[in-house]
DNA sequence: TTTCCTCCTTAGAATCCTTCTAAATTGTTG
DNA sequence: CAACAATTTAGAAGGATTCTAAGGAGGAAA
């Protein structure tokens, strides 16, 4: 049985998401998808992933960030949400949930799934069906 | 008793608007309250109302728009939506209601308030008091 | 109405985020 | 290993928005 660095598993892990989704298992998309996937659920920016790689020594250029972020998202593995015009955020959490929007420090926290409970929705216009429902809850300082 | 012309109207009424949201009212600040406060509610872009100022022969500068919008959105003459990232649209509807967003197409169309039903919210976070509930529904073509 | 002061508008440059380009590199398959 | 297609890259380009510094306009007071 050959020995084995953790590092190491977390990135055949990668790599096999990565053959699940359809994607070759390039070096920049491993080692991105290792600092995506391991630890907790977040939201981050292209600029933030971009930094965290170099941070970790993963050579990567800012059009591969945008475009592996993309290609994750079309992939499943990613979502993305809207909350402030002008930049795009990326959530690791792809299940079921919604958002708070702390409109004075632009960041964003989880909501559980079940914290917002939609009683009833429209029908979709004709020729269109319902993709996702986002539920977005501006939060503005207590004292306003 | 003065004869007037129906714009002299419009003028007038977004006037006191201005004046009621605390906004000298300047010429372009009346003459984008007339465009987008004349007529059915809708949803537009800095640029979009830009080119519907140049239509109308109102003579404003970009930044101006971008000004106004913010100004209006301040003082609650309206709202901003957001659907797209990269591009902040701005609804001149600020009841509560929510928006389909049409994935193909980038529009966004209104849902009446008592189409969706949120029947539990969660409770803001230490700190912070609930500002808006926004939520957009997205629409992709049905064949899909 | 004239003055004065402040707020507002402006054109253009600047900035920010994101995408594009064309060339070099890398993964995969035979 | 060869060959091919997919991928990466740096830098340029793009689009939306904001900034800047200067001139212009509202309006309160004289």
């Amino acid at each position: 049985m050959p020995k084995r660095r953790l590092d190491n598993d977390f990135a055949l892990k990668a790599q096999d998401r990565l053959r699940a989704a359809g994607l070759r298992p390039t070096r920049q998309r491993v080692g991105l998808a290792q600092l995506l996937f391991n630890g907790p659920c977040r939201h981050l920016t292209a600029e933030d992933l971009f930094a965290e790689a170099a941070a970790a020594e993963i050579s990567v250029s800012l059009a591969t960030v945008y475009n592996t972020l993309h290609q994750f998202v079309e992939a499943g593995l990613l979502r993305e949400v809207l909350a402030e015009p002008g930049r795009a955020y990326f959530d690791t959490d792809v299940s079921n949930h919604h958002h708070f929007f702390h409109a004075d420090t632009g960041m964003l926290q989880d909501i559980p799934e079940d914290a917002v409970v939609i009683a009833a929705l429209p029908a979709a216009p004709e020729g269109a069906r319902i993709g996702r429902v986002e539920v977005v809850i501006r939060l503005e300082k207590a004292g306003a």
